[in-house]
RNA sequence: GGCGCAGUAGCCAAGUGGUAAGGCGAGGGUCUGCAAAACCCUUAUGCGUGGGUUCAAUUCCCACCCAGGCCUCCA
């Protein structure tokens, strides 16, 4: 997670110490009569439901047509949409007690339990992929509309992750783990594939659009190397005012980063011109959403130049002020076969990692 | 079969009823001893196809093509 700039939740609840809990809400759901118990279990009554299937957006009466030959009306079931709160158990699978009998817990009841126990009613946001939205999150929500009880206010279904088109999923095998990723990628270049993608919309993660991603990055560390000198100084409320707006708009990240280019732009285009004073509340506002954004520039003070790089670079600036440029190229050309990356500045030759 | 979602330059990817953000790449230029970095210019009269509505559609409506998704009791 620290390797996309992911942070810790403060909250990472497990469903089996809630157990209790979601017996205590299915006990209120079947009091409220909104559930009922079969033999098999218990379920709950989408017909309590105001607005079922609104997030799929479908009607209960869409549900049930365009679930063709599986539609079949479970023998005790008193709707085809109704669905499991609590599923009793057959021998030798885990089950808990409840005033039912044996089971386990059913349809998410214990995503119900926890977000409200730990988030409260009403709650700004739920989240998750677009996959989920029906039935995993529909049943959520009917759970917390047939208690009464306000759920999120707002929910944000995401795009896939797709290689070539295709949903990358364990099933389909085009499956890459972060971790892989990670070995041989930088890990903010995934982090600004899917900043550049709306959130709604597909992303297409391939090597070669991490690749590109990663050319991106590029260009934001050289300028947060460019300017890691510079003091912060007060930013430029324009700039934040309009990242704010697009931000605002449904999480426009890809206007957002956009933002943060062009910005960038008019911060080298300032400072190629030595107004370091006019570059400077760029400068900070660049930073400041950077940070927002969660993309933290490249940080070179960490880089240890070795003795014997560093002797290169003395002799090449040596060279070039004698004017022996054969020597400063065939110098920079053993430089960047030991791996590094040879600048020149006004204040002698410069290298970094490549 | 039902319902949603998408099809935008070489690639990735925003967006709007009034004439196409941004990133990478590519080409040209400025700067430089030469490079690198940076900056500037160029790179879709065009937004899957065919109709329709409109003074005007990529943006709305209809049909079609194509991709991928969900349609439940493992979550």
């Amino acid at each position: 997670m620290a390797g996309i700039g992911v942070l810790r939740p403060d909250q990472v609840p497990h469903a089996t110490e809630f157990v209790d809990r979601m017996v205590e809400m299915v006990g209120e759901l079947v009091d409220r009569e909104h559930a009922y118990v079969t033999s098999d279990g218990v379920y709950l009554s989408v017909d309590a439901v105001e607005g079922y299937g609104l997030l799929a957006h479908q009607s209960l009466d869409d549900l049930v047509a365009g679930a063709g030959d599986r539609a079949v009306v479970g023998e005790e079931k008193r709707h085809p949409s109704d669905f499991a709160l609590w599923k009793f158990s057959k021998p030798g699978e885990p089950s808990w007690p409840s005033p039912w009998g044996e089971g386990r817990p059913g349809w998410h009841t214990e995503c119900v339990v926890m977000s409200l126990d730990l988030l409260g009613d009403g709650f700004d946001l739920h989240g998750g992929g677009l996959d989920l939205a029906f039935p995993h999150h529909e049943n959520e929500r009917a759970q917390a509309v047939a208690l009464g009880r306000d759920f999120a206010h707002h929910w944000m279904h995401n795009g896939f992750v797709e290689v070539s088109g295709e949903k990358m999923a364990k099933s389909v095998g085009n499956f890459t783990t972060l971790t892989q990723l990670l070995e041989t990628h930088d890990g903010r270049a995934y982090r600004v594939l899917v900043l550049q993608a709306h959130y709604r919309s597909p992303v297409e993660v391939t090597p070669a659009t991490i690749g590109r991603a990663e050319a991106t990055l590029q260009t934001i560390d050289a300028l947060a190397r460019r300017t890691e000198a510079l003091a912060d100084m007060a930013p430029d409320e324009s700039v934040l005012d309009a990242f704010r707006d697009v931000m605002d708009d449904d999480l426009n990240t890809p206007r957002a980063m956009a933002l943060v280019f062009e910005t960038g732009t008019r911060i080298n285009t300032l400072l190629d011109a030595g107004d370091t004073d006019g570059a400077g509340p760029l400068l900070a506002s660049w930073r400041s959403m950077l940070s927002a954004v969660g993309l933290d520039p490249r940080d070179s003070s960490a880089e240890v130049v070795p003795d014997d790089v560093e002797a290169l670079v003395r002799a090449r600036d040596a060279a070039k002020v004698a004017k022996d440029y054969g020597l400063a190229d065939q110098m920079r050309e053993q430089l960047v076969a030991l791996g590094w990356v040879v600048e020149d500045t006004p204040d002698g030759t410069r290298v970094r990692r490549g």
